[in-house]
DNA sequence: TAAGATTGAGTACTCAATCTTC
DNA sequence: GAAGATTGAGTACTCAATCTTA
């Protein structure tokens, strides 16, 4: 991922590379131990997470995952739709906006939460073990600047 | 991307979300650009890369591909396919190994290649243009040591 | 007319099984 | 039997078009 020509020095080329593949080796790692453990994909616990937050009780639109998450709206959808099918969250609808709904986690997807994270948060730590406290401090403090 | 339970000081927890948001975010706004443009998904150049270094005139074997490019076998399979079928690559016999093939760059795979680093170089710097240099570099010290 | 959300058609990805050569 | 590579079947993703309500 850089242009292939050499040892021009570009560091914003070089962070880039460097951000993509830790990005992907530490994903590949994290899913693999939760597939492992027979969870689905990462980013059902992603979407439990955000229907979980305190705060949250009522539900969430399907608009606003789609920015906390930054997912497509046409992706969002569908993957509604299969976690409604396993009783992970349910659809109602919204009293404020005809056209909205709110997506709410249900008492499997909150249990479903909570055991995929005893596999998660071990599997994250151990990813990026190469990291002292420290240096993983730099890391949040600088990527924060991307947000 | 953390438990949801609040507060606790978890730095690799902070630093695996914040890797994902960045890495998605800049990867979208790249991709797009390239989109903007008329050229294939990104994948396609960094094959195009990997193949176009001093040192691969020969060829590179899917093995090899695989693992500097962190692609499922199967994946990269079907990927070549395409790129073959829009005169990128070519698949040739290995000489050492009957079961391994060499893939090259053609000269169309070259051209496209050029021309999309012309829209991709420039989109990165953008996509990270909120780090100082000094940031990039530190950057890509710490994630390489996730490498 | 624009925004939230869904759908159909086409493409690409995933897993497991398979084929060939080492 | 193990490794490099491919394939079939099922699933998920992408784009564009559509539907409904604001």
């Amino acid at each position: 991922m850089c242009d292939g020509v050499g040892a021009k020095d570009e560091p914003r080329i070089d962070a880039w590379v460097r951000l993509h593949r830790a990005q992907r080796k530490a994903l590949a790692a994290v899913e693999a131990a939760s597939k492992r453990a027979g969870f689905p994909p990462l980013v059902w616990y992603d979407v439990l997470l955000e229907l979980d937050r305190p705060g949250n009780e009522r539900g969430l639109r399907p608009y606003d995952l789609e920015r906390r998450m930054l997912l497509a709206q046409y992706n969002l959808s569908r993957l509604i739709d299969r976690m409604e099918r396993e009783g992970l969250v349910e659809r109602g609808a919204c009293p404020q906006d005809g056209r909205g709904q709110m997506i709410v986690i249900t008492d499997a997807g909150r249990e479903l939460r909570r055991r995929m994270w005893l596999v998660y948060g071990p599997a994250i730590e151990q990813a990026l073990a190469a990291l002292t406290e420290a240096e993983a401090r730099q890391v949040t403090k600088l990527l924060d600047k991307l947000a």
